[in-house]
DNA sequence: CTTTTTGCAAATGATTTGCATTAAC
DNA sequence: GTTAATGCAAATCATTTGCAAAAAG
């Protein structure tokens, strides 16, 4: 009942540890790609009392303290996950807007190096595939079977 | 008063002439990654009876047309650039919002390939590189000489 | 007890929707 | 003449702001 590691994570963070902050935490952690809504929305199921603005303060101090990482691909609503500090990427599926990890194909800080940078000081490459996911791609093929 | 590169480029897009998607390509063509606002303010410069809503409208239909591309940095507005097919990418300045064009540094449809795609279908790879653009570089190292 | 968080309500701001009018083909 | 585009007004939706009450250290 106490010593979570989430709850370590926050001290760690210097940020004080509330209950609106450790269900968040708890739900990222379950739900890589979970956008706001759905954070509101589960962490409300546990603590009913907890303020929509209170789930953006905390996202917001959770993605400032980097315990939780904000990807937004375009056209999409914010997205959260709880995989931080690696400089993974994402594949985004044009359909269904389906989110999965990938880690980065030239190994070594990879991309992180521009041809020409324009005399900018470049310190993230962030990368987003789009594509078709394997459930789209097969409703696709046979939308009678699905529709 | 006929047949500018820009008429023929809707036309080949079986798009129709009017005068709001003419002055939109011209606009999107000399500003680069120009924000919607900044597009419907020039394009009034022009056309003072366009509203905003038509150009939110041609906007979108360049765009699914393929004639200009929309680029959309987390946390920034809607943004759009003619250089379209060549599969280049921004690098996007943290501190002042500029954005500049990069060539994919790994040469031949550099980053397409994920190392693990995850079944999915991937046919486009989108890179943002975030950095400090020169000038807020220079700001923050002589503070006083700005502010 | 002091400072940070939360909760509430209302505001903001980009973008979209619906429909009648108008222009392009 | 048809069909697609425009203009206008109002709606939507994620996110933010301001401030008083409550909780954490």
């Amino acid at each position: 009942m106490s010593r979570s590691p989430h709850e370590v994570a926050l001290r760690e963070a210097s940020l004080r540890v509330t209950q609106p902050r450790l269900a968040v935490l708890a739900v990222v952690h379950d739900h890589p790609h979970i956008d706001t809504d759905a954070v509101i929305g589960r962490v409300r199921s546990d603590y009913a009392t907890v303020s929509h603005q209170t789930v953006y303060d905390v996202l917001r101090a959770l993605t400032d303290a980097g315990l939780i990482r904000r990807i937004q691909p375009a056209g999409s609503t914010a997205r959260y996950e709880s995989r931080v500090g690696d400089n993974h990427h994402h594949v985004v599926c044009r359909t269904c807007g389906a989110i999965a990890d990938v880690d980065c194909a030239v190994g070594h800080t990879p991309c992180l190096t521009a041809s020409d940078d324009h005399g900018f000081v470049v310190d993230e490459a962030e990368v987003v595939y789009w594509g078709t996911c394997p459930e789209c791609a097969a409703a696709a093929l046979a939308p009678s079977l699905t529709e």
